[in-house]
DNA sequence: CCCATATCAAATGTCAGACATTTAAAAGTC
DNA sequence: GACTTTTAAATGTCTGACATTTGATATGGG
């Protein structure tokens, strides 16, 4: 009997995957509404159950909004930059815990992306951007905790990313360096670790202010170094105990 | 009144970040089975509707897998290099084709990104990785269709990227890559043209082996002008029309 | 004793109908 | 005309039931 019973996929699947293709090709426009509920069930042949749990797994994907009340509805989402980082960020942090990705191998990537973005950031940015950079860099001079310092690296990196003025580019790269820091806060920094890091970031900052993308570049080599260096060290640490 | 009553969040919404919040904590690991949904109902004192929903929220993220039968249920996914690549990549096209990216934006992020690789690939690249490279420009030799040599277009780019042997960075700019294929799709390659940038590739195949990166990078910033050359020149024709 | 078969139980998937809540528009009132 | 009340349409939730799937268990025969 060849009549395709495959895994017998859901109908709640099958519907909620009929509606993504038909946002994603466009038919279903960004703002769109949905038909309701009801209606859905009527074309569909199912119960509202069903058609609530497609959409809710439309929803969890970004693909849609709902609003409740007389012209509530469901709507397509106009899928934005900050609502796609939320999700890479979330995903890629679970991957990387989930993976047991070792620390060097996340660092290799991060830097190998931050170094991406040099040409264009030296290219293209502004007066704007140096200001984000020494906003970052002074935060990260003031006393804080590990994290909030972590914190500060992650705008300091993600300021040096927005430089280049390319969106994608900026959603790509912001999405790994966040998603890296759970890693990041391994480290433990010692108060004239700090002071290295950040002497390190001040004279990315001042490469980029005179357009120097070999100079930035060479920094973020020894700043790649040195976050290893200070993992191994504090791993070195741990096992001692 | 002060008592918090935000935005009344539901309370399937609630159930679905606790447990998302249990799993991101390690509280529940992979290969973890969940509680029944009844159970739950229980526990979160509603009624097992809600719960499906909430689970059906998760299970869209990848969070969790459910299986039917007697001892099936819900279980806590190992979230793989794959499944995360497949939604980043349906998120990123999604993206950049619901905010009107123009082409100069996408292919100036992709070369970018593709640039962050060569270091690594460079150095870390063996035998199998050259043969890939090789099938893929064979394959673009032959005779075929447009779809079918951005296809290929993209597998030799894929085999690029993973040459450098770090997973993390593969998933990064596979994802980057391949979401930027529905753009590069819309390049009509004249004979010609495709001689030009299999000549390229064939260049930087070569210089991967002879573990040149600076000539790979050069090969790579002509390959750009290329495309972009390539698609001003269809749009043009376009608008002619 | 082992194996095939039938039965069972637990879980997800689905359905039907009801009620609660929210929201904007329509109707009514001063 | 501005304010208040009503109303309708939609999502959010609850309840209880049935269907389906699938491993475990019991049962029977060789």
């Amino acid at each position: 009997m060849p009549t395709k019973t495959p895994p017998a996929k859901s109908i709640s699947l099958s519907i909620s995957d009929r509606l993504a293709a038909r946002i994603a090709d466009g038919d279903l426009m960004a703002g769109d509404r949905l038909p309701s509920e009801a209606e859905l069930a009527l074309q569909f042949d199912c119960s509202r159950a069903t058609v609530r749990e497609a959409l809710k797994r439309l929803a969890a994907k970004n693909l849609i909004r709902t609003a409740r009340g007389h012209s509530g509805g469901a709507f397509v989402a106009d899928l934005t930059y900050a609502a796609a980082l939320d999700s890479h960020v979330a995903t890629s942090m679970l991957l990387l815990s989930m993976n047991a990705v070792d620390f060097q191998t996340a660092a290799e990537a991060r830097f190998a992306l931050e170094r991406a973005c040099v040409d264009l950031a030296v290219a293209q940015h502004d007066r704007a951007d140096l200001r984000a950079l020494k906003d970052a860099i002074n935060r990260l001079a003031s006393r804080c905790t590990d994290e909030a310092f972590c914190a500060a690296d992650v705008a300091f990196h993600r300021a040096l990313v927005d430089a280049g003025h390319n969106p994608v580019l900026s959603y790509q790269l912001a999405g790994a360096v966040e998603a890296m820091q759970p890693l990041m806060n391994m480290i433990t920094y010692a108060d004239r670790d700090r002071e290295t890091i950040i002497r390190l970031y001040r004279r990315i900052a001042g490469a980029l202010q005179a357009r120097d993308a070999g100079e930035v570049r060479h920094v973020l080599d020894e700043l790649e170094a040195l976050m290893i260096a200070l993992f191994q060290r504090g791993q070195a640490r741990r096992a001692r105990r």
